[in-house]
DNA sequence: GTGGTCTAGACCACT
DNA sequence: GTGGTCTAGACCACG
């Protein structure tokens, strides 16, 4: 698991780590059951403050996407990750409006702008993750 | 121009406003050219201070989507708004990249997020801007 | 006399006024003794308060650049301008001082910065003014 | 990091903060990487308030003279500092054109004009930095 | 401890 | 009456 991090940008680090993880398992690059590493290891790899791991790590466990286990350390959700509640509808319609309404007033139209939204949801998931269960066999 | 603030959102209300000001232009509400109410005006209306509202015309203003003239008020950029510079495009990914990546691990698949976009888009824009009297037969 | 103000810039049109005057001056497209519009006219022509005129002209006044007469009118100085005061040069430098740190930061070299300022001379001052008495055959 | 305001100057005092670090960095007294007091010691220092300076620094960011990282501090912009931009050019003749056209009202010529410019550049301007140590012998 | 945000209130320059 | 500047003091997010 490899995390950018952009110590100059105005997007707080634990935000920008929640946005890797979350990246890394919407490609599949980080799979269900999947072990993260600790705090401390995390922490020191991209060289920032413990706090700033955990906050990351405890806002991802609320929102259902990892789970923390005291011993065996932090995991990928492997209990089915949530699906598309109206809470998290609601808050994607929250943060995409003031986006399109910017491009909408930059005279984008909207094919230019669903080809946008196309070209980066392909290059996130270049592999679409198998949903539901895999043929075991 | 009715302005809607969330006193309790996280979103700093400088933020509100300009997103909620831009979104006027981009649904034609706000014209090229119009008057916006005074900083004082404004900030009395909307309750807020009126540091508040000068600091979101100031960005505004930076970002060439209003005008500031000494002492006359402030209007809509009537000189040509922005178009799509490089680094909107820019920006436009970055903000636009962990929405649709906790999109993908939400498993919502690209059609029923182009949707979503599709819908936001009709629902901000203007009617093609008629100018002068529609047909009424 | 043209004047070109610019409604939008955050310079004072007052002082933008002034500014076209001086430069007016110096490549003698406005001579001594030359009378200038009255504070009615000119404010009318370039579509400003009357306050605005009045006060470039009375400062241009507090200078020495211009005569105010009661009943004549204005007038370019016709009893010599102002000569290079001890004053004058340090306003120049107070002036000069930060335009020139700021070009070192953005690693100007010496002889690029002269060249400006005398291109700027040249295009400014394209007739040298005969200082001194005219030749009167 | 010496700072010298003059508190009866029409100058805005965020101003002539701003010029008295560009100069700072110009003349090499202070150094790419190089921490800036923060916000609130650099305010108690000079008296004055800390928004004031908070303006200053902002400004000087968005310049790309500093960078301001979240809850460590303000330091020099160690990336490389923004070069000879058009932009800037621009804002230059901009800034002297009304200076050197008031020289040229008063009188002066184009050497003298030249050799103060000169003689500013030089007292500002560092001798070129000697990288390593100077050969003593 | 740091910068970011917000409030309250004041004076000034400009038109 | 407008925006620009400055002060004073407060709370919060971040690390």
């Amino acid at each position: 698991m490899i995390i950018q991090l952009d110590m100059q940008s105005e997007v707080p680090i634990y935000i920008q780590l929640m946005n890797q993880i979350i990246e890394g398992i919407a490609a599949s690059r980080l799979k269900p059951g999947e072990a993260l590493p600790s705090v401390r290891h995390l922490a020191a790899d991209i060289g920032v403050n413990l706090h700033t791991v955990n906050k990351a790590y405890t806002l991802l466990k609320q929102e259902g996407y990892i789970q923390i286990h005291r011993q065996k350390g932090v995991v990928v959700q492997p209990d089915g990750l949530p699906g598309l509640t109206p809470e998290f509808m609601a808050k994607q319609l929250e943060q995409l409006r003031p986006i399109i309404a910017e491009s909408i007033l930059r005279g984008m139209n909207l094919s230019g702008l669903l080809s946008q939204v196309q070209k980066l949801y392909e290059q996130i998931s270049p592999s679409p993750p198998q949903s539901g269960k895999e043929p075991t066999p």
